[in-house]
RNA sequence: GCUGGCGUAGCUCAACUGGUAGAGCAGCUGAUUUGUAAUCAGCAGGUUAGGGGUUCAAGUCCCUUCGCCAGCUCCA
C-alpha cells in the first residue's frame, strides 16, 4: 500500500503495517514519541494495522490530538485503578480536558483526597505492568449485554444515545477494566509514567443538577517528568498570584462578607488603579472617535421588555418596586444607549455613531459561581455601541479589533481570536433576518482576513442576536481569559426600530455592534493582578515612590523631593518613621512600591539620591535630576493609540 | 442553586479524647536616629461567624442561618 507523509513524500509498505512500524521506519525517536496516528483523517492507535493507501500523520504529545489521547488514556488507567480498589464502582465519563483529564465515578462512601496515594500507587503498579489497551468493535446488542452484566447503568445510557445517533460501538479494555470508548488510546499503560492526581469534586451526571452527583477526580499527565514538573509549578505560581489573596493584601479591594456576596468595595489604593485604567480608557475612546455618555443604573421594566431582556434574562435581574412603576437595575448598558440613539432622528451623516460608557451593571449570579473579581454581582462594563451602515461594517470591525489589540498590547497580553457564527442547521434559533446574517458573517471574516489576523471559526457559537468576535487573552502564566468581545446585534435595532435617514431620504435599519475591551473593569483588574503577580505597571501603581530619609535631619530635603514629584503628578510619600532603613525598605518592597528614593547625609551634601527599584534592588546614588527622570519615565502612562 | 469542605484577634495559625481561648505579624505607646528586605520594650486587641440545643462544663458534639473555598451548570 502507498502511504503519503505530511511533507508530501510517499513510501510503499506491506498491507497490515501498523502506525508504530511506520514511525519506526522514519526514525527511532519518532517511534519513541509517537502516541497515535491520523490516517486518512481518522485518529487511530499505533498498533492498528493499516490496509489501504492513504496519508498518515504520526502524532506526538506536541500535537493537540496526541496530547488528548495520552490524557484520555490516563483517565482509563485511573478508572482501572479505582475499579481495583473500589470494586463496586460504576463509571460515568472520563474525557481529556485542557490541562489534563478527569473521570466521574459513582463510588459508595469515597473517602476523598486522602486515598489519592493509594490510587496513584495502583496506577503506578499498572504502569509497571505495561498493560496494553485492547480495542474491540461490537454490535449495540453485544455491548448492552456486556455493560448490563457489570451493572454499568451510566454506560447503558450512553450506549442508547450512540445507537440513536447511529454511531458504531467500540470498547477498550485495560486489564480488567472495560470501557465504552471511541478512542484512540496510546498502546499501553507504560506511556503514562508522568501523571499526577490533582483534586476531587462533585459533578452531576451529564451536568444536570437533577441527576445524581458523582465523584470526579482530576489529574494530568505529560510526556516527560520535566513538563509535568513545569506544569505543577505553574499551578503553584498561579496560587501565589491569586488576585483574591493579593488584592486585599495590597489594600486594593474587599469583596463580599458583610458587604454582600459578589459585591466589590474598592479601597483607596484600588480606586487609584481603577481610575487610571478608566481615565486612559476614556481618553483613548475619545481619540478613537467615541462619544462618552452616561446612563442611569435603573430603568423602567417596560424598557427591559422592549429589549427582551425581561423575558430571557429575568432570573439574573434585580427588580425594584417603587411609585407606580416597576424598575430594574440594569444588567446591561445597551438599552440606555438605545435611548440616546433614539433621542433624535438620525442621519447617515452622523454614522458611524460610537457611544461609550463605563457602565456599572448588576446581575444576580448564583452564589456558587461567585469568584473574586472574576465573577461578581455588580461590575463595570467598558461598553461601547457602534451604529453604522452596511458599507461601514468592515471598517468599523477592523477599527474595533485594532483598538482591542492596542489595549492588550499595553499590558503585554498575548491573544487568540475566535469568530463565532450561527449554526446553519438551526436557523430558527436566531433573531434577525437571514439576509442580515449573510451580509455580516462574511464581513467579519473579511475584516479579520484583511488585517492578516489568525482566527478560529466556531460554528454555532454565535449569540442568538448576532455573530461575534471574541479575543481570548493569554497571561504571563500562559492561561487564557475572556478578553475583548465584539458582537453584532440584529435583534435590538429591530425591536427598537432603530433607523437612520440615508442619502436617498429613506429610512434604513441601522446596524449595531456591542463591544467591550476590558470586558469588565473588575475582572480585568483581577487579570492584571495575576498577570503581573501584583507588580502592576508603574502608571497603575497606587503608590509609585516612597522617599526614605535615613535620619530626621534629611526630612527637609525629602520634602523638597516630594514636592517636585508631586507637582509632576507622581504618587509619592515620605516614610520618615523612626524605624531602621532596612525595616522601611522591607515594607516598601512587600507593598510593591516601584521606586524607593533613599536620602542620607552623603546624598544631601552632593545633591544626589540613592535609587532602589522594586524587585531589582539598589541602583546606587545618582544626581537627583537623573533619578527623577528615571522615575517619571517609569511612571509615564501608555501612548494613546 | 446543587454536592462536599471550611469559619478562632486586622492577617497567618495554636488550643490532647469536651475542662481557665494562646502566639507571631500588623496596630498603639515609649525608647532608639538608624545606609538598602524585619531595633528593643510595653500596651491593647475575642459573645471562637450568628442563633438554638445536648452537657456539671462547648471553640470542640448536634440542629439551623449566614459567609468563604473547590467543583458542577452558567458567564463580563
Amino acid at each position: 500500500m502507498r502511504i503519503n507523509f505530511p511533507d508530501s513524500s510517499t513510501k510503499e509498505y506491506d498491507a497490515g503495517t501498523t502506525g508504530l512500524e511506520i514511525a519506526g521506519d522514519i526514525s527511532p525517536g519518532l517511534a519513541r514519541n509517537a502516541l497515535i496516528v491520523r490516517f486518512n483523517g481518522e485518529l487511530l492507535g499505533l498498533s492498528e494495522p493499516l490496509h489501504e493507501d492513504g496519508s498518515i500523520e504520526i502524532l506526538t504529545f506536541r500535537d493537540e490530538e496526541g496530547k488528548k489521547a495520552l490524557r484520555h488514556s490516563c483517565s482509563h488507567l485511573m478508572a482501572s485503578a479505582v475499579l481495583k480498589l473500589y470494586p463496586g464502582t460504576r463509571f460515568g465519563i472520563g474525557p481529556s480536558i485542557d490541562d489534563g483529564f478527569y473521570y466521574d465515578f459513582d463510588i459508595q462512601d469515597f473517602p476523598g483526597i486522602s486515598v489519592f496515594g493509594e490510587i496513584a500507587d495502583e496506577m503506578k503498579r499498572q504502569i509497571k505492568e505495561n498493560i496494553p489497551f485492547i480495542r474491540k468493535e461490537m454490535s449495540y446488542e453485544e455491548a448492552v449485554v456486556l455493560f448490563e452484566e457489570k451493572g454499568e447503568k451510566y454506560k447503558l445510557e450512553l450506549l442508547k444515545e450512540l445507537r440513536d445517533a447511529g454511531e458504531s460501538i467500540s470498547v477498550y479494555s485495560l486489564g480488567g477494566f472495560v470501557d465504552l470508548c471511541r478512542g484512540p488510546h496510546v498502546r499501553s499503560t507504560g506511556y503514562m509514567k508522568n501523571f499526577e492526581l490533582l483534586s476531587t469534586a462533585g459533578a452531576y451526571w451529564r451536568g444536570d443538577e437533577k441527576n445524581k452527583m458523582l465523584t470526579r477526580i482530576y489529574g494530568t499527565v505529560f510526556d516527560s517528568s520535566k513538563n509535568l514538573k513545569e506544569h505543577l509549578s505553574m499551578l503553584e505560581e498561579a496560587k501565589k498570584r491569586d488576585h483574591r489573596k493579593l488584592g486585599p493584601e495590597l489594600g486594593l479591594f474587599k469583596i463580599g462578607g458583610d458587604g454582600g456576596p459578589g459585591l466589590v468595595y474598592w479601597l483607596p489604593a484600588g480606586t487609584i488603579v481603577r481610575e487610571e485604567l478608566e481615565n486612559h480608557w476614556k481618553k483613548a475612546h475619545v481619540k478613537a472617535g467615541y462619544q462618552l455618555v452616561s446612563t442611569p443604573h435603573i430603568a423602567p421594566v417596560e424598557l427591559w421588555k422592549t429589549s427582551e431582556h425581561y423575558y430571557y434574562y429575568r432570573d439574573n435581574m434585580y427588580f425594584l418596586n417603587m411609585d407606580k412603576g416597576e424598575y430594574a437595575l440594569k444588567p446591561m448598558n445597551c438599552p440606555g444607549h438605545i435611548i440616546i440613539y433614539r433621542n433624535s432622528k438620525r442621519s447617515y451623516r452622523e454614522l458611524p455613531m460610537r457611544l461609550a460608557e463605563l457602565g456599572m451593571v448588576y446581575r444576580y449570579e448564583k452564589s456558587g459561581v461567585l469568584h473574586g473579581l472574576m465573577r461578581v454581582r455588580g461590575f463595570t462594563v467598558d461598553d461601547g455601541h457602534i451604529f453604522c451602515t452596511e458599507d461601514q461594517i468592515v471598517e468599523e470591525i477592523q477599527k474595533v479589533v485594532r483598538f482591542a489589540l492596542y489595549f492588550l498590547k499595553i499590558f503585554n497580553f498575548g491573544y487568540k481570536i475566535e469568530l463565532s457564527l450561527m449554526d446553519p442547521a438551526d436557523p430558527d434559533h436566531y433573531a434577525g433576518k437571514p439576509e442580515e446574517w449573510m451580509k455580516v458573517e462574511p464581513a467579519l471574516a473579511r475584516a479579520l482576513d484583511e488585517m492578516g489576523e489568525d482566527y478560529r471559526t466556531v460554528i454555532g457559537e454565535a449569540a442568538f442576536y448576532g455573530p461575534k468576535i471574541d479575543i481570548k487573552m493569554k497571561d504571563a502564566l500562559g492561561r487564557y481569559w475572556q478578553g475583548p468581545t465584539i458582537q453584532f446585534d440584529f435583534n435590538i435595532p429591530q425591536r427598537f426600530n432603530l433607523t437612520y435617514v440615508g442619502t436617498d431620504g429613506q429610512e434604513h435599519r441601522v446596524f449595531m455592534v456591542h463591544r467591550a475591551l476590558y470586558g469588565s473593569v473588575e475582572r480585568f483588574i483581577g487579570n492584571l493582578i495575576e498577570h503581573y503577580a501584583g507588580n502592576l505597571p508603574c502608571w497603575l501603581a497606587p503608590h509609585q515612590v516612597v522617599i526614605l530619609p535615613i535620619t530626621k535631619s534629611q526630612l527637609g530635603k525629602a520634602e523638597e523631593v516630594e514636592s517636585i514629584l508631586t507637582s509632576s503628578d507622581i504618587r509619592c510619600s515620605i516614610d520618615g518613621r523612626s524605624e531602621t532603613v532596612g525595616y522601611r525598605i522591607r515594607e516598601a518592597e512587600t507593598s510593591k512600591i516601584p521606586f524607593m528614593l533613599i536620602l542620607g547625609e552623603r546624598e544631601v551634601e552632593s545633591d544626589t539620591v540613592s535609587l532602589r527599584i522594586h524587585g531589582s534592588g539598589d541602583r546606587g546614588s545618582m544626581k537627583l535630576d537623573e533619578a527623577i527622570e528615571i522615575v517619571m519615565a517609569g511612571c509615564r502612562r501608555p501612548e494613546l493609540p
